[in-house]
DNA sequence: GTCTATAGCTTGATAGAC
DNA sequence: GTCTATCAAGCTATAGAC
């Protein structure tokens, strides 16, 4: 099935029939675009398929490359799926981690409102993922896949601790009345939302008979918003939700 | 590695070496036997290794039951995993719908308070996920795997969807102020936050440097109430949280 | 119902020519 | 850097003896 998508996007320009392909390095350049090309096939047959799912036979052969370059220029199989992480949680990294400069900057000493940490962390990736960009919306779906999988959770780990220990140091600065736990469990439920609303494009929609026919993104941004800010406030006042039914 | 897995209290009494096991139909009660251990390690693999990851023979391997077993009692690896999926979602959706007509019973007509809704939903899959039934676990783990997976997405719908619905409509009643798209979010919501909980046990332990030692299912449980509920409050009342900064 | 044996295919990885 | 060719090992599924 992986021969019916269309990556025309991705092929080099042309020339295809009449060069039986020779040997050898190729002309300059081109060899940097085959590289890309294995990345982001490899990222869309992961996220379709899982990781044992794909072969790198598939992704080769959807890449239009041959079986033995995928190796050459990544590795394992395990080390290229490293690799397709590595690429776009770095982007995620910068991003967030600039917001978060900016935010502090912007509200000098003061703590920084929770609700903006929420809305910056989200938004980096839903927007991303939600956009028209296929490689971010794949790269998101694969995110979604493995966000709940204990046997990758060390790479998950590793592509993604550091920016949510960042995030979690200044919302401790952000909610000093609140109990350091109990916090970090609700930032945890704020990234299990995040992940799962990019997974399931249109679940939402089917759970209720297919009467909402929209999937506004925009708009289940927002939710998610007031959603995680509210279940951040019940955490820090339980005693008000704690009122008998 | 499966074989260094413990699973003595699933095996046959014991005989296993002067036996070098005859062919042909065996003591009654024991070819049942072996379909239930089978059902169990395959449960157990796919949980720990995913659908792909887990070979039939892994599974006839750590049940100690001959390779051919597995298709003669249950078909295709596919169908096995539908089985596997199956025989504890039954259980949920009972458990869930009784408790829910229980609910509707103690409040006469009236609406069924939405956190009692919440509640009842979450914590039959959270209390069994975290119970010392390994079971259980194993099976919490699985659906935690799959439930952020497109391509599981109609088996985990075909034996889900009937019972979310039955909440759903039920918290309609409960929340006739919010709108309608809204709650089937903040729902959406909540099931993203319950599955996660089971899939990553510790994680948020580490996320925190390891500060908080104990992974105290109740108190998460509790944490899970409140925050849902909170989420719905601001999901109900949006102009409350629209408050600027 | 249980078992042996094997067909028929796919897999990840690599040796070596150019 | 790119390609051909091939390997050993793994896989699911099934035919057929008992």
């Amino acid at each position: 099935m992986p021969s019916t998508i269309n990556t025309a996007h991705l092929l080099p320009e042309s020339d295809m029939k009449e060069t039986p392909r020779k040997r050898g390095p190729r002309p300059k350049g081109e060899s940097e675009q085959m590289r890309l090309r294995i990345l982001d096939c490899a990222e869309k047959l992961f996220a379709d398929h899982g990781f044992d799912g794909t072969s790198i036979r598939d992704i080769a052969g959807l890449a239009q490359v041959q079986l033995t370059l995928v190796g050459y220029h990544f590795g394992s199989k395990e080390s290229l799926f490293d690799h397709v992480l590595a690429r776009r949680s770095s982007v995620l990294h910068d991003e967030r981690m600039k917001a978060l400069e900016e935010a502090r900057a912007r509200h000098a000493n003061d703590p920084i409102p929770p609700r903006k940490l929420i809305e910056s962390y989200v938004s980096s990736f839903l927007a991303r993922a939600t956009r028209d960009d296929p490689g971010w919306c794949n790269y998101s779906t694969l995110v979604a896949n493995i966000a709940n999988s204990s046997r990758w959770a060390s790479l998950v780990s590793k592509h993604y601790d550091p920016t949510a220990r960042a995030y979690l140091v200044e919302l401790e600065r952000s909610c000093p009345e609140m109990n350091k736990e109990e916090l970090h469990r609700g930032f945890f439920f704020m990234i299990a939302i995040m992940v799962a609303v990019c997974s399931r494009p249109g679940r939402i929609e089917r759970l209720s008979n297919d009467v909402f026919e929209s999937t506004d993104v925009s708009a289940i941004s927002q939710s998610i918003s007031y959603f995680v800010e509210g279940g951040f406030r019940a955490l820090a006042a339980p005693c008000t939700a704690k009122s008998k039914d």
